[in-house]
Order: structure tokens, then C-alpha cells, then sequence
DNA sequence: TTCGTATTGTTATAGTATAACGTAGCAAAA
DNA sequence: TTTTGCTACGTTATACTATAACAATACGAA
């Protein structure tokens, strides 16, 4: 049985290592089915972005990779948007931020729960949101392609 | 008998003088009664962030504006922070752009539906979007306080 | 090994937003 | 009416986010 029965938002003491050699490896299979490449530089922003569970900056991601050494913008959004492609990494556009995909494998949009005391993220993929959206927007005769759902609010560890 | 049943997205005849000129009415109500100065560029802001039914950017608007005389972005910003305040203007975060509110009067979020090929914009609030996201995030432990919803696709006179 | 393509390096610049501080204008109190 | 205090605006500079353009390199298939 587990200890909590939040799923969304990790535990504040979760094997965090973990988290990114799951994410890592599941990168990597994904590419290789793919017959994409799964370079150095990559990885590094892959692992960066999951260093934590909240969203991060581009220019924050570069800081870090500069410390491997010399690095500039392109290099990172290159990265990111090989990352999002691949449905490894969520932007999250009310953040100008990027965060870790928790469902990877299929190309989706995700809705995302984010903190506003501890800025700790949460993916949702939720029938029920997507439903609600595609009703409404079905009575207004429009043909929903991609959804932006990012709900501010206190998650349960600071409420 | 209305010619159209939808809604959310206004019809390409419409007469949008009205739209303007109901905006600003609408605004100076609402700022007189929260003893709120509607001053001139705030005015001004506004009919040209209802200039289309379409989200426009802060430099836009500056461009605009400038045909009037000198400005500078602190000036545009300003007013669109007002005119958010004031629940007059929204803002779209996947497009760092701005739109007129289509029910304004109360603080609200709403929710988005944009058109991918004209870049139309109609305005929902959808009690049954906004209650699938309440339910989704109870189950979460987490409490929402603020909400972007937009959703990119086609609308009715586009798909 | 060679060739073609995908990736990365590098420099410059576009686009979005705010900090900081001074000035002006309005509104209520004296 | 004048004073006073606050709100709004002007102005300059700068921070932050993202991409264009082109050269150099690395990789994988033929």
C-alpha cells in the first residue's frame, strides 16, 4: 500500500536519482525506436531539466551546462525543441519554462498543476478536462488541435 | 431566430465599431464605480487592443500608439496591467499577446479558443471546463487558484 | 573511404518585459 | 485657493526569452 494518495506530486523524499535514470533510459529507447540520436548534449538537457520537479528556465538550463564547459541559446533550445518533439519535455508557456515529461511515448499536450510556494509541477492527463474542452469548443463549432491548460494554485504540500 | 449558432466566435460582418465603442463604455462604468482613473492612454490601449477580434502584442500596440505621438513600451505595459486588473484584457500566454474580455465586470480567467489560421479569438467560460479542472485537481490534493486554458485549432470559418 | 545529412558552434539580433527614477497631473484636505 | 500627497506618465537603460544565419563538425549509410 502506498503512503500517500496524491499521484500527481512526487513525495518530497522519492528516489530522485531515480526519476532521471528512468526518464534517461526512456529516452533512450524512444530514440532508438525512432532512429533518432540521443547525443551528449541532449542528454545533459534532459537530465538538467528533470534535476528537479518544477519547471525551468532556458537560460537556467544553459548556466548549467555551461559548467561542462563553453555553450550558447541555440544549443539549449535546439535541445528542448528536439526534446518536445520526442514528447520528452513540456513547455509550459505561462512560465516561459520547460519541464519533464512524466507520461513520455506519445505526443500530447498534458494539463499541468503548478505551485505557486514551492513552484513544484504536476502533469495531469485527464479524459475528463480534454472532454469538458472538446465539448465547449464543439458548441462553438471549433476544431480543438493542441490545448494550453496550466492551473496555478497551492499543491498539497504548501496548502 | 439568430443566423448563426455560434456563439463565441463574432461574425465577419458584425458591426465592430460597436464592439469598440461598448468596450470602452464598459470600462468607463466599471472604473467609476471602483473610483479608478480610465485616463487617455488607458482608453486609447484598449480600443486598440479592440481593434480585431484577435490577440495582439504589447509592441503592436506601442505602434499604434506611437502614430499619436511618442511612447515607449513602460507606457504600453502600464495600461495593459490596468486593463488586466480592471478584468478588461487578457492575457494569452502561449502568444505573449493581448485580447479584449468579452465579459468583463469580474476578475475571471477564462478560457481560450484560437483559431490556428486566422488567429481569431473567441472567448469561453465554461463552467463544465472549469469543474473538470476543480475535480481533477481535488483528486491532486491541489488547490487552483488561477487558470490558462487556450486551445489552438480551427474555427468555424476556417475549418 | 566517401558522401550526404544531421548536429553543433558561433555571432548577431529580434522580440518581450521590467527596473529605476524623475516629472506632471489630479483630488482631497486645509 | 493653496497645499499636500498620491497616482499616472515620461524616459532611459537593461533584463530576459528566443531565433536567424552561416560555418564547422560528426555521424551513418553506401
Amino acid at each position: 500500500m502506498k503512503k500517500t494518495s496524491h499521484t500527481a506530486f512526487v513525495d518530497h523524499e522519492h528516489d530522485h536519482q531515480g526519476c532521471i535514470a528512468e526518464a534517461v533510459h526512456h529516452a533512450e529507447t524512444l530514440c532508438r525506436q525512432r532512429r533518432q540520436r540521443f547525443t551528449a548534449i541532449r542528454r545533459r538537457v534532459l537530465e538538467l531539466v528533470w534535476r528537479q520537479h518544477k519547471p525551468i528556465g532556458a537560460y537556467q538550463v544553459l548556466e548549467l551546462l555551461q559548467r561542462d564547459g563553453r555553450s550558447a541559446p541555440p544549443t539549449v533550445y535546439r535541445a528542448l525543441d528536439f526534446l518536445q518533439q520526442m514528447g520528452l519535455v513540456h513547455r509550459i508557456a505561462s512560465l516561459n519554462a520547460y519541464a519533464g515529461c512524466a507520461h513520455p511515448g506519445t505526443v500530447h499536450d498534458g494539463q499541468f498543476l503548478i505551485c505557486e510556494a514551492c513552484q513544484s509541477l504536476a502533469e495531469l492527463d485527464a479524459p475528463t478536462i480534454t472532454g469538458a474542452i472538446a465539448e465547449s469548443a464543439a458548441r462553438s463549432g471549433f476544431a480543438p488541435r493542441r490545448q494550453t491548460v496550466e492551473i496555478m494554485g497551492l499543491c498539497p504540500h504548501c496548502r
